[in-house]
RNA sequence: CGGGGUGUAGCGCAGCCUGGUUAGCGCGCUUGACUGGGGGUCAAGAGGUCGCUAGUUCGAAUCUAGUCACCCCGACCA
């Protein structure tokens, strides 16, 4: 970090001194983290060209290379369900408001955030409905068609889709009010196996966020109040980001007999009885792009665990006569064929009129993991100088087996990252077993705290309202685990706290 | 919903208080030349119903009234 730290004073240093404000602050670098996190946050998913801010408040347009980014978060994840026996199909935007009212924690948790339609074709409709906040109400009705006997169980269904979900406060990626996201549905015989298939989903979702995304997550159920409307148990996958706060990163739902009761899903089983299912609901989201931005990106922009960038290798070339540029030119585009048959996504930046300079800023503010840049001196050296995007470690690498090399740097980039954001999260998280000690925590490093409480809703909420910190997994339920920090009373529990987007 | 603020070029803004006729600046964009190992320089250009409506006035971006939109601050979530 520090090293990074120093080149960038150096280049802020030789930056041009005239021009106004408004120039300057064209060229200035991003808003450091440590000065405005949000801001920052802001002006990396800008810069990088991930996305904007759409017409209507609150939604959002996600630009060709944010899209690419999901894509590549989509494909570990689809790939992953299909292997563990899922399906994708595809259920409708709109549902009846009906379908919403058959289950009471799933209404009056939702009820806040729903867009309904009530007139279409010129005319107030019959019945209003609600544009899809989640899933589980449609499909429920759909299961409890399809599923009659126990030979039809269980069913594993995926769907790729977007849903609405009004917002008061959006934020790019994090929370906006429309959003695209897997909603994964299942329905098992008994309970056993819907526990089975509900932690099974979330180990690939912990798979995927420290495999792919390179960011270590905790794991671990919801408390009541954090749990999902309507499921019995929610578990999740939460992530540290560099500001010290949480996020949620992925949910997996036990819903228990809920929405087969209201759906009526039966099944005939083996024994002739009719019976209800179990079901289970799981989903991720495209905030899981805002959580590879918040926690890998640095103060000169966006940074990309190469597996699942979407740019791995930019080729800049650099010439100054012509007889420099025909050779120089002509070996870029054999190198970039070269990695690309390796199956290495490269893109060779043979842009003119822009200068070289100019093209390390933007693949840089981009998150492009590794940047090759090939010049005439290289090319009597029989070489290309390699510069990490994660360190800003700058090496020759020799033409000679360029593609094997690379493949190591790339892995080894993944590697790092993981573990860098590895010894974040474990220098962020401490155990407190005061009240003051859990403030101090808080107010202080920030990141995960661990401690001890009663128990229940109230203390929960007390906490929440002192201190902004919610439960974000709990971590162990027993008799007497010791004190409460905030009450004192016999502690129940012992928790992973943290404030959280 | 309560309080505060802003609408002028693609983006960011100045001009408004103290009306005056070609509405300006930076970035970006276009063209050309020189340049090219860390955000280039110069030159020439393109780009505007000043949010909208009504009023005051010889004259409105500027003053008045209304209206619309957006942003910021207080109750949720992948």
């Amino acid at each position: 970090m520090g090293r990074r730290f120093s080149l960038f004073c150096e280049l802020g240093g030789i930056l041009p001194v005239r021009g106004d404000e408004a120039s300057m602050a064209a060229k200035r670098p991003f808003t450091p983290r440590s000065e405005d996190f949000p801001r920052w946050y802001q002006e990396v998913v800008q810069a990088a060209d991930l996305a904007e801010n759409a017409p209507v408040r609150g939604c959002m347009v996600i630009k060709p290379h944010g899209y690419a980014l999901w894509e590549n978060i989509q494909s570990p994840l689809d790939r992953l369900f299909k292997e563990t026996g899922h399906q994708n199909a595809y259920f409708p935007l709109l549902i009846p408001q009906s379908f919403l009212d058959k289950e009471a924690d799933h209404v009056e948790g939702f009820a806040p955030e729903v867009a309904v339609v009530t007139h279409a074709g010129g005319k107030k409709l019959e019945e209003p409905l609600v544009v899809r906040p989640t899933s589980e109400t449609v499909i429920g009705h759909m299961f409890a068609k399809w599923i009659q006997s126990h030979r039809d169980l269980p069913l594993l269904i995926n769907q790729w889709a977007n849903v609405l979900r009004w917002e008061m406060r959006p934020r790019l990626f994090l929370r906006t009010t429309e959003f695209l996201w897997q909603e994964g549905h299942t329905a098992h015989a008994n309970a056993e196996e819907a526990e089975e298939e509900t932690l099974r989903m979330l180990d690939i979702y912990a798979q995927v966020a420290e495999e792919y995304l390179a960011i270590p997550v905790r794991r671990g159920v919801k408390s009541r109040i954090e749990t999902f409307p309507g499921a019995e148990r929610t578990y999740c996958i939460e992530g540290l980001m560099q500001d010290g706060k949480a996020l949620q990163m992925g949910t997996s739902h036990n819903l228990g007999q809920n929405f087969a009761d209201a759906f009526d899903i039966r099944f005939q089983d083996a024994d002739g009885e009719r019976k209800l299912c179990h079901t289970t609901s799981w989903g991720v989201s495209t905030r899981l792009v805002g959580a590879v931005v918040m926690a890998h990106g640095d103060d000169r922009g966006l940074i990309l665990p190469p597996r699942i960038a979407p740019i791995q290798v930019a080729i800049v070339p650099i010439f100054r006569k012509d007889d420099d540029k025909a050779a120089v030119l002509g070996k870029a585009v054999e190198l970039a064929a070269a990695l690309k048959d390796a199956g290495i996504l490269v893109r060779l930046d043979d842009r003119e009129q822009i200068k070289p300079g100019a093209k390390f800023f933007e693949w840089e503010k981009k998150g492009v993991p590794l940047r090759l840049e090939l010049g005439p001196r290289d090319l009597e050296a029989g070489q290309a100088v390699a510069v990490r995007r994660d360190t800003g470690d700058k090496a020759p690498i020799a033409f000679e087996g360029l593609a094997d090399t690379i493949r190591r740097e790339l892995d080894d980039i993944q590697k790092g990252l993981f573990e860098r954001a590895t010894r974040f999260r474990d220098e962020h998280t401490h155990q407190a077993s005061s009240f003051d000690e859990f403030v101090q925590l808080l107010e202080g490093p920030g990141g995960f705290v661990e401690a001890l409480c009663d128990g229940t809703d109230e203390t929960e909420r007390a906490i929440k309202e002192k201190t902004k910190a919610t439960i974000r997994i709990v971590l162990e339920d027993g008799d007497d685990l010791g004190a409460c920090i905030l009450t004192g009373a016999t502690a129940t529990r012992r928790a992973l706290f943290a404030r959280a987007y």
